[in-house]
DNA sequence: TGTACATCAGTGAACGCGCGTTCACTGATGTAC
DNA sequence: TGTACATCAGTGAACGCGCGTTCACTGATGTAC
């Protein structure tokens, strides 16, 4: 049953999307290549005529979620409330690819590890961008230091089977983050 | 062949101790049981006289792990200094099990998530109580945002494969920690 | 424009491997007398 | 204190399952004429 030019590409970029989605939720070792063509609405033995493997499809699709998630948002507190917020904190699927898989990228590929750096690295200086004051060197040190806080706030809140203790984790990061700015 | 029972708790500390290192190294899905018996001088069949299966390992490794990592510093600046070093990220197998562990808990059983919930209250109560200024609000919320922003840079620094940009995470990191503690 | 045919995207059964777990067995421990 | 025996921690082969990957096949696409 071949497919024209056109389905294939949509059919690709159908499976990127699932598995960025399904990662994000689960984790690239607790999805099987089985369930990301299952969800793009494919059969699991057409997967290698897209991918070479797993881990290609893990690269790929880890360089496609962060660079889509580079904040589409021009106000740093408009952003920091939304990133710390529960609705992203309970929604990994649709969340931060940072937040939700940097920590298993050490364990991963070296084409991963690249593309988080690459994500990274346009993350830091987005931030950047979005900071309203100080010299270059200034907002660097402000930017790598909240997205650090940022990141570390959704992981540690989402590790915790406390509500309280969760939300608090959110809610006293963004606070520490807002008088960090201000100094 | 049987073991004396002081052998057997021996036997117990050195499967749970192994079963930590490993885990934080590669973490839990990559560790197998047979290769934690082995660390622990053992062959894999013993393992279930010890534990329930491999996700009761997990809770008691990450408890007794979380409960030993709550810092032995009582100075904050050293214990920062110490906590964003290259030394600490090169080594992750002796290093923080939050910065190792906190993101794939949120895939593991409830006995681990519980653990990890009690550690992490643990933890920011030790911080706080680090801290030298402030009243208790004040403090519990420069704790857990310097704690968010630790356990965030390490994983960031962890995850990336340029050494430089990864030095440049703890170190801004650490500077953007300084400067929030005197606001 | 229409037709014949080569291409090749997708299908689904099958393979091989590794892992968590089980189990019959071994032999040192530790207890009853 | 010494002996006989029941206990049970540890061994290593085996099981069953799920996963990544392969492959012969199908039938729609798209090209050559």
């Amino acid at each position: 049953m071949k497919v024209s030019r056109e389905q294939m590409a949509e059919n690709r970029i159908r499976i990127l999307d699932e598995a960025g989605r399904l990662f994000r939720e689960k984790g690239f070792e607790a999805v099987t290549v089985a369930e990301v063509m299952k969800a793009a609405g494919l059969t699991h033995g057409g997967f290698y005529g897209h991918f070479a493997s797993k881990d290609d499809l893990i690269a790929h699709a880890l360089q496609r979620d962060l660079k889509a998630s580079v904040a589409k948002t021009s106000d740093f507190r408009a952003f920091i409330d939304g990133y710390l917020s529960r609705a992203h904190r309970d929604n990994p699927g649709n969340g931060c690819p940072t937040a939700g898989l940097a920590a298993e990228t050490r364990h991963e590929g070296l084409s991963a590890r690249a593309a988080m750096t690459v994500g990274l690295r346009e993350q830091i200086d987005h931030v950047s961008r979005l900071l309203p004051e100080g010299n270059d060197a200034d907002r660097r040190r402000r930017a790598i230091g909240s997205w650090a806080a940022m990141v570390g706030a959704i992981i540690l809140a989402r590790a915790v089977d406390d509500a309280s203790l969760s939300d608090e984790v959110l809610e006293q990061t963004r606070a520490w983050i807002d008088a960090g700015l201000d100094d």
